[in-house]
DNA sequence: AAATGTGGAATTTTT
DNA sequence: TTCCACATTT
């Protein structure tokens, strides 16, 4: 069969693309096609008639990775895409609970906590029950939480063998109690929920097992033990899945990812009449062959493998080029010497990148950076939805759409500040839990006496107004109605930095607009009724679609943290740790900080598969890199605050000598412009240097002279550290504060 | 209610 | 060292 579908893929790809129907995984090494594959899968089901859109269930872990599944496959085949249930686990497992609320035993509008969330309900859960949070913190208890949920259990399915765990299992039991009462539900519950859902009502699971006669699974490798349970209680006799995953690349060990569901979904997801198949891509369209032959060396030391070797048609390519830096310092100001010889030759500097293992290390680089004018992006971090500002926007949009959510009700019941002190929201707590009632119906009940009750009084009277006003307007009017009438943004205004913040909570009428057209929502409906998206397929559907515009954008907000800053269009170098960079390519990377005890990291070698995960991410490092790949480490670097001297990474030592050229190591003796990189290539234009340096003397309009003392953040975000004279020391935003040096 | 001080912890992170 | 949460002060 010849299809334009078809064209150009290898025959590995094709075999995977158009196996029968049998369920398969396909063992898909970096950089082998992966998403090419799943996409056209998907879409030769559909070209063929095995599959309508309304049978297809296609999972995948992030977000991100979803909307690129879509976008690819919107591009492959004709048909509507919305009739499928393509998404996260969560996203879907969602969307589920949303057409079920009732047989999953919960209320209609439940919304989703995300873990700030979840962490300030613990500790009002401890306030109200007088847990002791130095025997019992209550990050422990939310971990307890999650591990006992993502291995499918409650309360009273947890094995306590001594004293401490029955108490934290009565916590958990506490807990539940306490999200039943608030119609909240955290992640890991949405999965939980969904899997129950599925394994008491046995008409509805039968009817999504006739329904999703295709289930496609990204990252394979990632799933935790309630995700694979759930895919196998969706899978019926009829239910053919389609796995793909590299056990290679397994990396999420610490958050549940048990890379074993590999192993058994052979055994697993096998029928009598039909085998799994399995199919190994191994053929590599991104890297250089010293690339990858460094990597397929490095990874042959794990013993837990499913075996898979990467393969080029390219060129060999350049060497892998190692440095030992004297200290962290030397490190840094290595990587800014390479970069700046890189770009003056023509390379986008977003297509270098700067690995390291853990978030600290990036303030070096940073440092550096800055001092040297080089744009950079540091991914992690805060996110928009993460936000203080937009948190609190959320509150008040919850509060909207249920009254009684007290969490949020605590989160703004005084923010902006109008007078009501921890004292009177004790009282009102305190009432709320003898009236058994929450606590928006305890400040309209409650004989509010003097200036704190009046104040409580107003804030109800407050509440009911936004409801009143909002509920009707469509999303994105709602959203800017809320935000100014809480007094949020004359708040933010009136503060002296608070400008990024007023611009957030005005992004946050941009993201419900876009959330609204996204959805295919309809732009007029009124918020909080019922809304039935225009192209969404009536019939079986109806009860899903039958959400409105907030809650959906409430839900939207909890699932999809967004971006940690928008990319600001310059083209900046690329910092992020390991595991942030999977899934990412680059011309250039740097894998750097490679000394034992670092990367790998000491707390890992405990663990039982603990070294073996770390060469992963090593293995993960490496094949991000197409071109050149460098590979630093440091002498000595200041870790907590103390010196250490480091020794070179197993992992370097692990790598075929051949491959590896290591680069003159006096890096810091040496004065700038004498290495050999630098004398490689004749250094022609710089990038455009910032003219601000660490010990430069600055004057500020208002507060005078003073020193650069520190700086962070790239490009549009740069902010600096002064050291005035007389006003004292000061962070400045370089984009609105009007410097000149002096 | 903001400002200041103190103690403890410091892999990795999406949803 | 540096960041954070939390408590105390003003």
């Amino acid at each position: 069969m010849s299809s334009p579908l078809l064209d150009s893929l290898n025959p590995e790809q094709l075999a995977a693309v158009t196996l029968p129907a049998a369920s398969a995984l396909i063992l898909a090494g970096a950089g082998s096609g992966k998403t090419r594959v799943l996409t056209t899968r998907i879409a030769w089901l559909l070209a063929t008639g095995q599959a309508t859109p309304q049978s297809v269930l296609a999972v995948t872990f992030t977000n991100k990775a979803a909307r690129e599944m879509l976008l690819r496959l919107s591009a492959l085949t004709p048909l509507n895409t919305r009739g499928m249930w393509i998404g996260t686990f969560h996203g879907l497992c969602n969307r589920m609970l949303r057409a079920h609320h009732r047989e999953a035993k919960l209320p209609a509008l439940f919304q989703i906590i995300d873990t700030q969330d979840q962490l300030s309900l613990l500790k009002r859960l401890y306030k109200a029950h007088g847990i002791d949070d130095t025997r019992f913190p209550v990050r422990q208890l939310q971990w307890f939480i999650a591990d006992a949920k993502e291995e499918g259990r409650r309360p009273n399915m947890v094995e306590a063998s001594d004293d401490f765990t029955r108490q934290q299992v009565e916590h958990y039991a506490l807990y539940e109690a306490m999200c039943q009462r608030e119609g909240v539900v955290d992640f890991a519950e949405l999965l939980l929920r969904s899997y129950e859902l599925l394994t008491d009502h046995e008409a509805l699971r039968e009817h999504y097992r006739q329904r999703f006669s295709h289930i496609l699974v990204d990252e394979f490798q990632d799933t935790n033990t309630l995700q694979y349970r759930w895919l196998r209680l969706l899978t019926g006799p009829e239910t053919t899945v389609f796995a793909v995953g590299d056990d290679d690349q397994s990396i999420y060990a610490f958050r549940g990812a048990k890379v074993a569901h590999m192993q058994r979904f052979e055994r697993d997801f096998a029928t009598a009449a039909r085998p799994v198949k399995l199919i190994r891509l191994e053929r590599n369209y991104r890297s250089h062959g010293h690339i990858l032959d460094a990597a397929n060396a490095l990874i042959r030391h794990n013993q837990a493998r499913l075996g898979k070797e990467l393969w080029t048609s390219e060129e060999k390519g350049e060497p892998i080029r190692a440095f030992v830096a004297a200290s962290d310092v030397d490190e840094a100001a290595f990587a800014v010497d390479v970069v700046r010889a890189l770009t003056a030759d023509g390379l986008p500097l977003d297509e270098v990148a700067l690995l390291y293992r853990s978030n600290a290390q990036s303030r070096v680089f940073e440092h550096a950076l800055f001092g040297a004018g080089i744009p950079y992006r540091v991914h992690g971090g805060m996110r928009f939805f993460e936000r203080a500002e937009v948190k609190h926007a959320l509150a008040y949009l919850r509060l909207v759409a249920a009254a009684d959510d007290d969490g949020a009700f605590l989160r703004v019941v005084n923010f902006p500040p109008r007078g009501i002190g921890a004292r009177t929201q004790e009282q009102l707590q305190a009432l709320a839990q003898r009236h058994g009632g929450s606590l928006a119906q305890a400040t309209v009940s409650g004989a509010a006496t003097g200036k704190a009750g009046a104040a409580l009084t107003a804030f109800g009277r407050l509440l009911a107004k936004l409801r009143d006003e909002a509920s009707v307007l469509p999303l994105p009017a709602a959203v800017e109605h809320v935000i100014h009438a809480s007094g949020l943004v004359a708040h933010y205004a009136a503060e002296k930095d608070g400008q990024d913040r007023v611009d957030n909570l005005t992004e946050l009428v941009t993201a419900a607009t876009a959330f609204v057209r996204e959805a295919g929502l309809d732009p007029d409906a009124p918020c909080v009724a019922p809304a039935v998206p225009t192209s969404e397929p009536s019939g079986e559907d109806a009860s899903v679609a039958a959400i409105a515009p907030l809650p959906g954008f409430l839900a939207h907000a909890a699932l999809e943290a967004g971006d940690t800053q928008a990319a600001d269009g310059k083209a900046a170098l690329q910092l992020m740790t390991v595991h942030a960079a999977k899934g990412l390519e680059f011309h250039t990377v740097f894998v750097t900080g490679l000394e034992e005890g670092l990367f790998p990291h000491e707390n890992s070698l405990a663990a039982a598969d603990g070294l073996e995960e770390e060469r992963r991410l090593m293995y993960v490092a490496i094949t991000r890199a197409r071109r050149r790949l460098y590979l630093t480490l440091a002498q000595q670097r200041m870790l907590h605050g103390q010196l250490r001297y480091g020794i070179p990474s197993r992992f370097v030592s692990e790598l075929p000598p051949g491959l590896v050229q290591w680069l003159p190591s006096a890096y810091g003796r040496m004065t700038a412009g004498e290495t050999v990189e630098r004398r490689a290539r004749t250094t022609r234009a710089a990038p455009a240097a910032s003219p601000w340096r660490i010990g430069q003397s600055v004057r500020h309009a208002k507060f005078g002279v003073g020193v650069i003392v520190d700086a962070e953040g790239g490009g549009n975000d740069a902010r600096v550290q002064v050291n005035f004279r007389d006003a004292g020391v000061k962070w400045l935003a370089l984009d609105y504060a009007k410097l000149e040096a002096a």
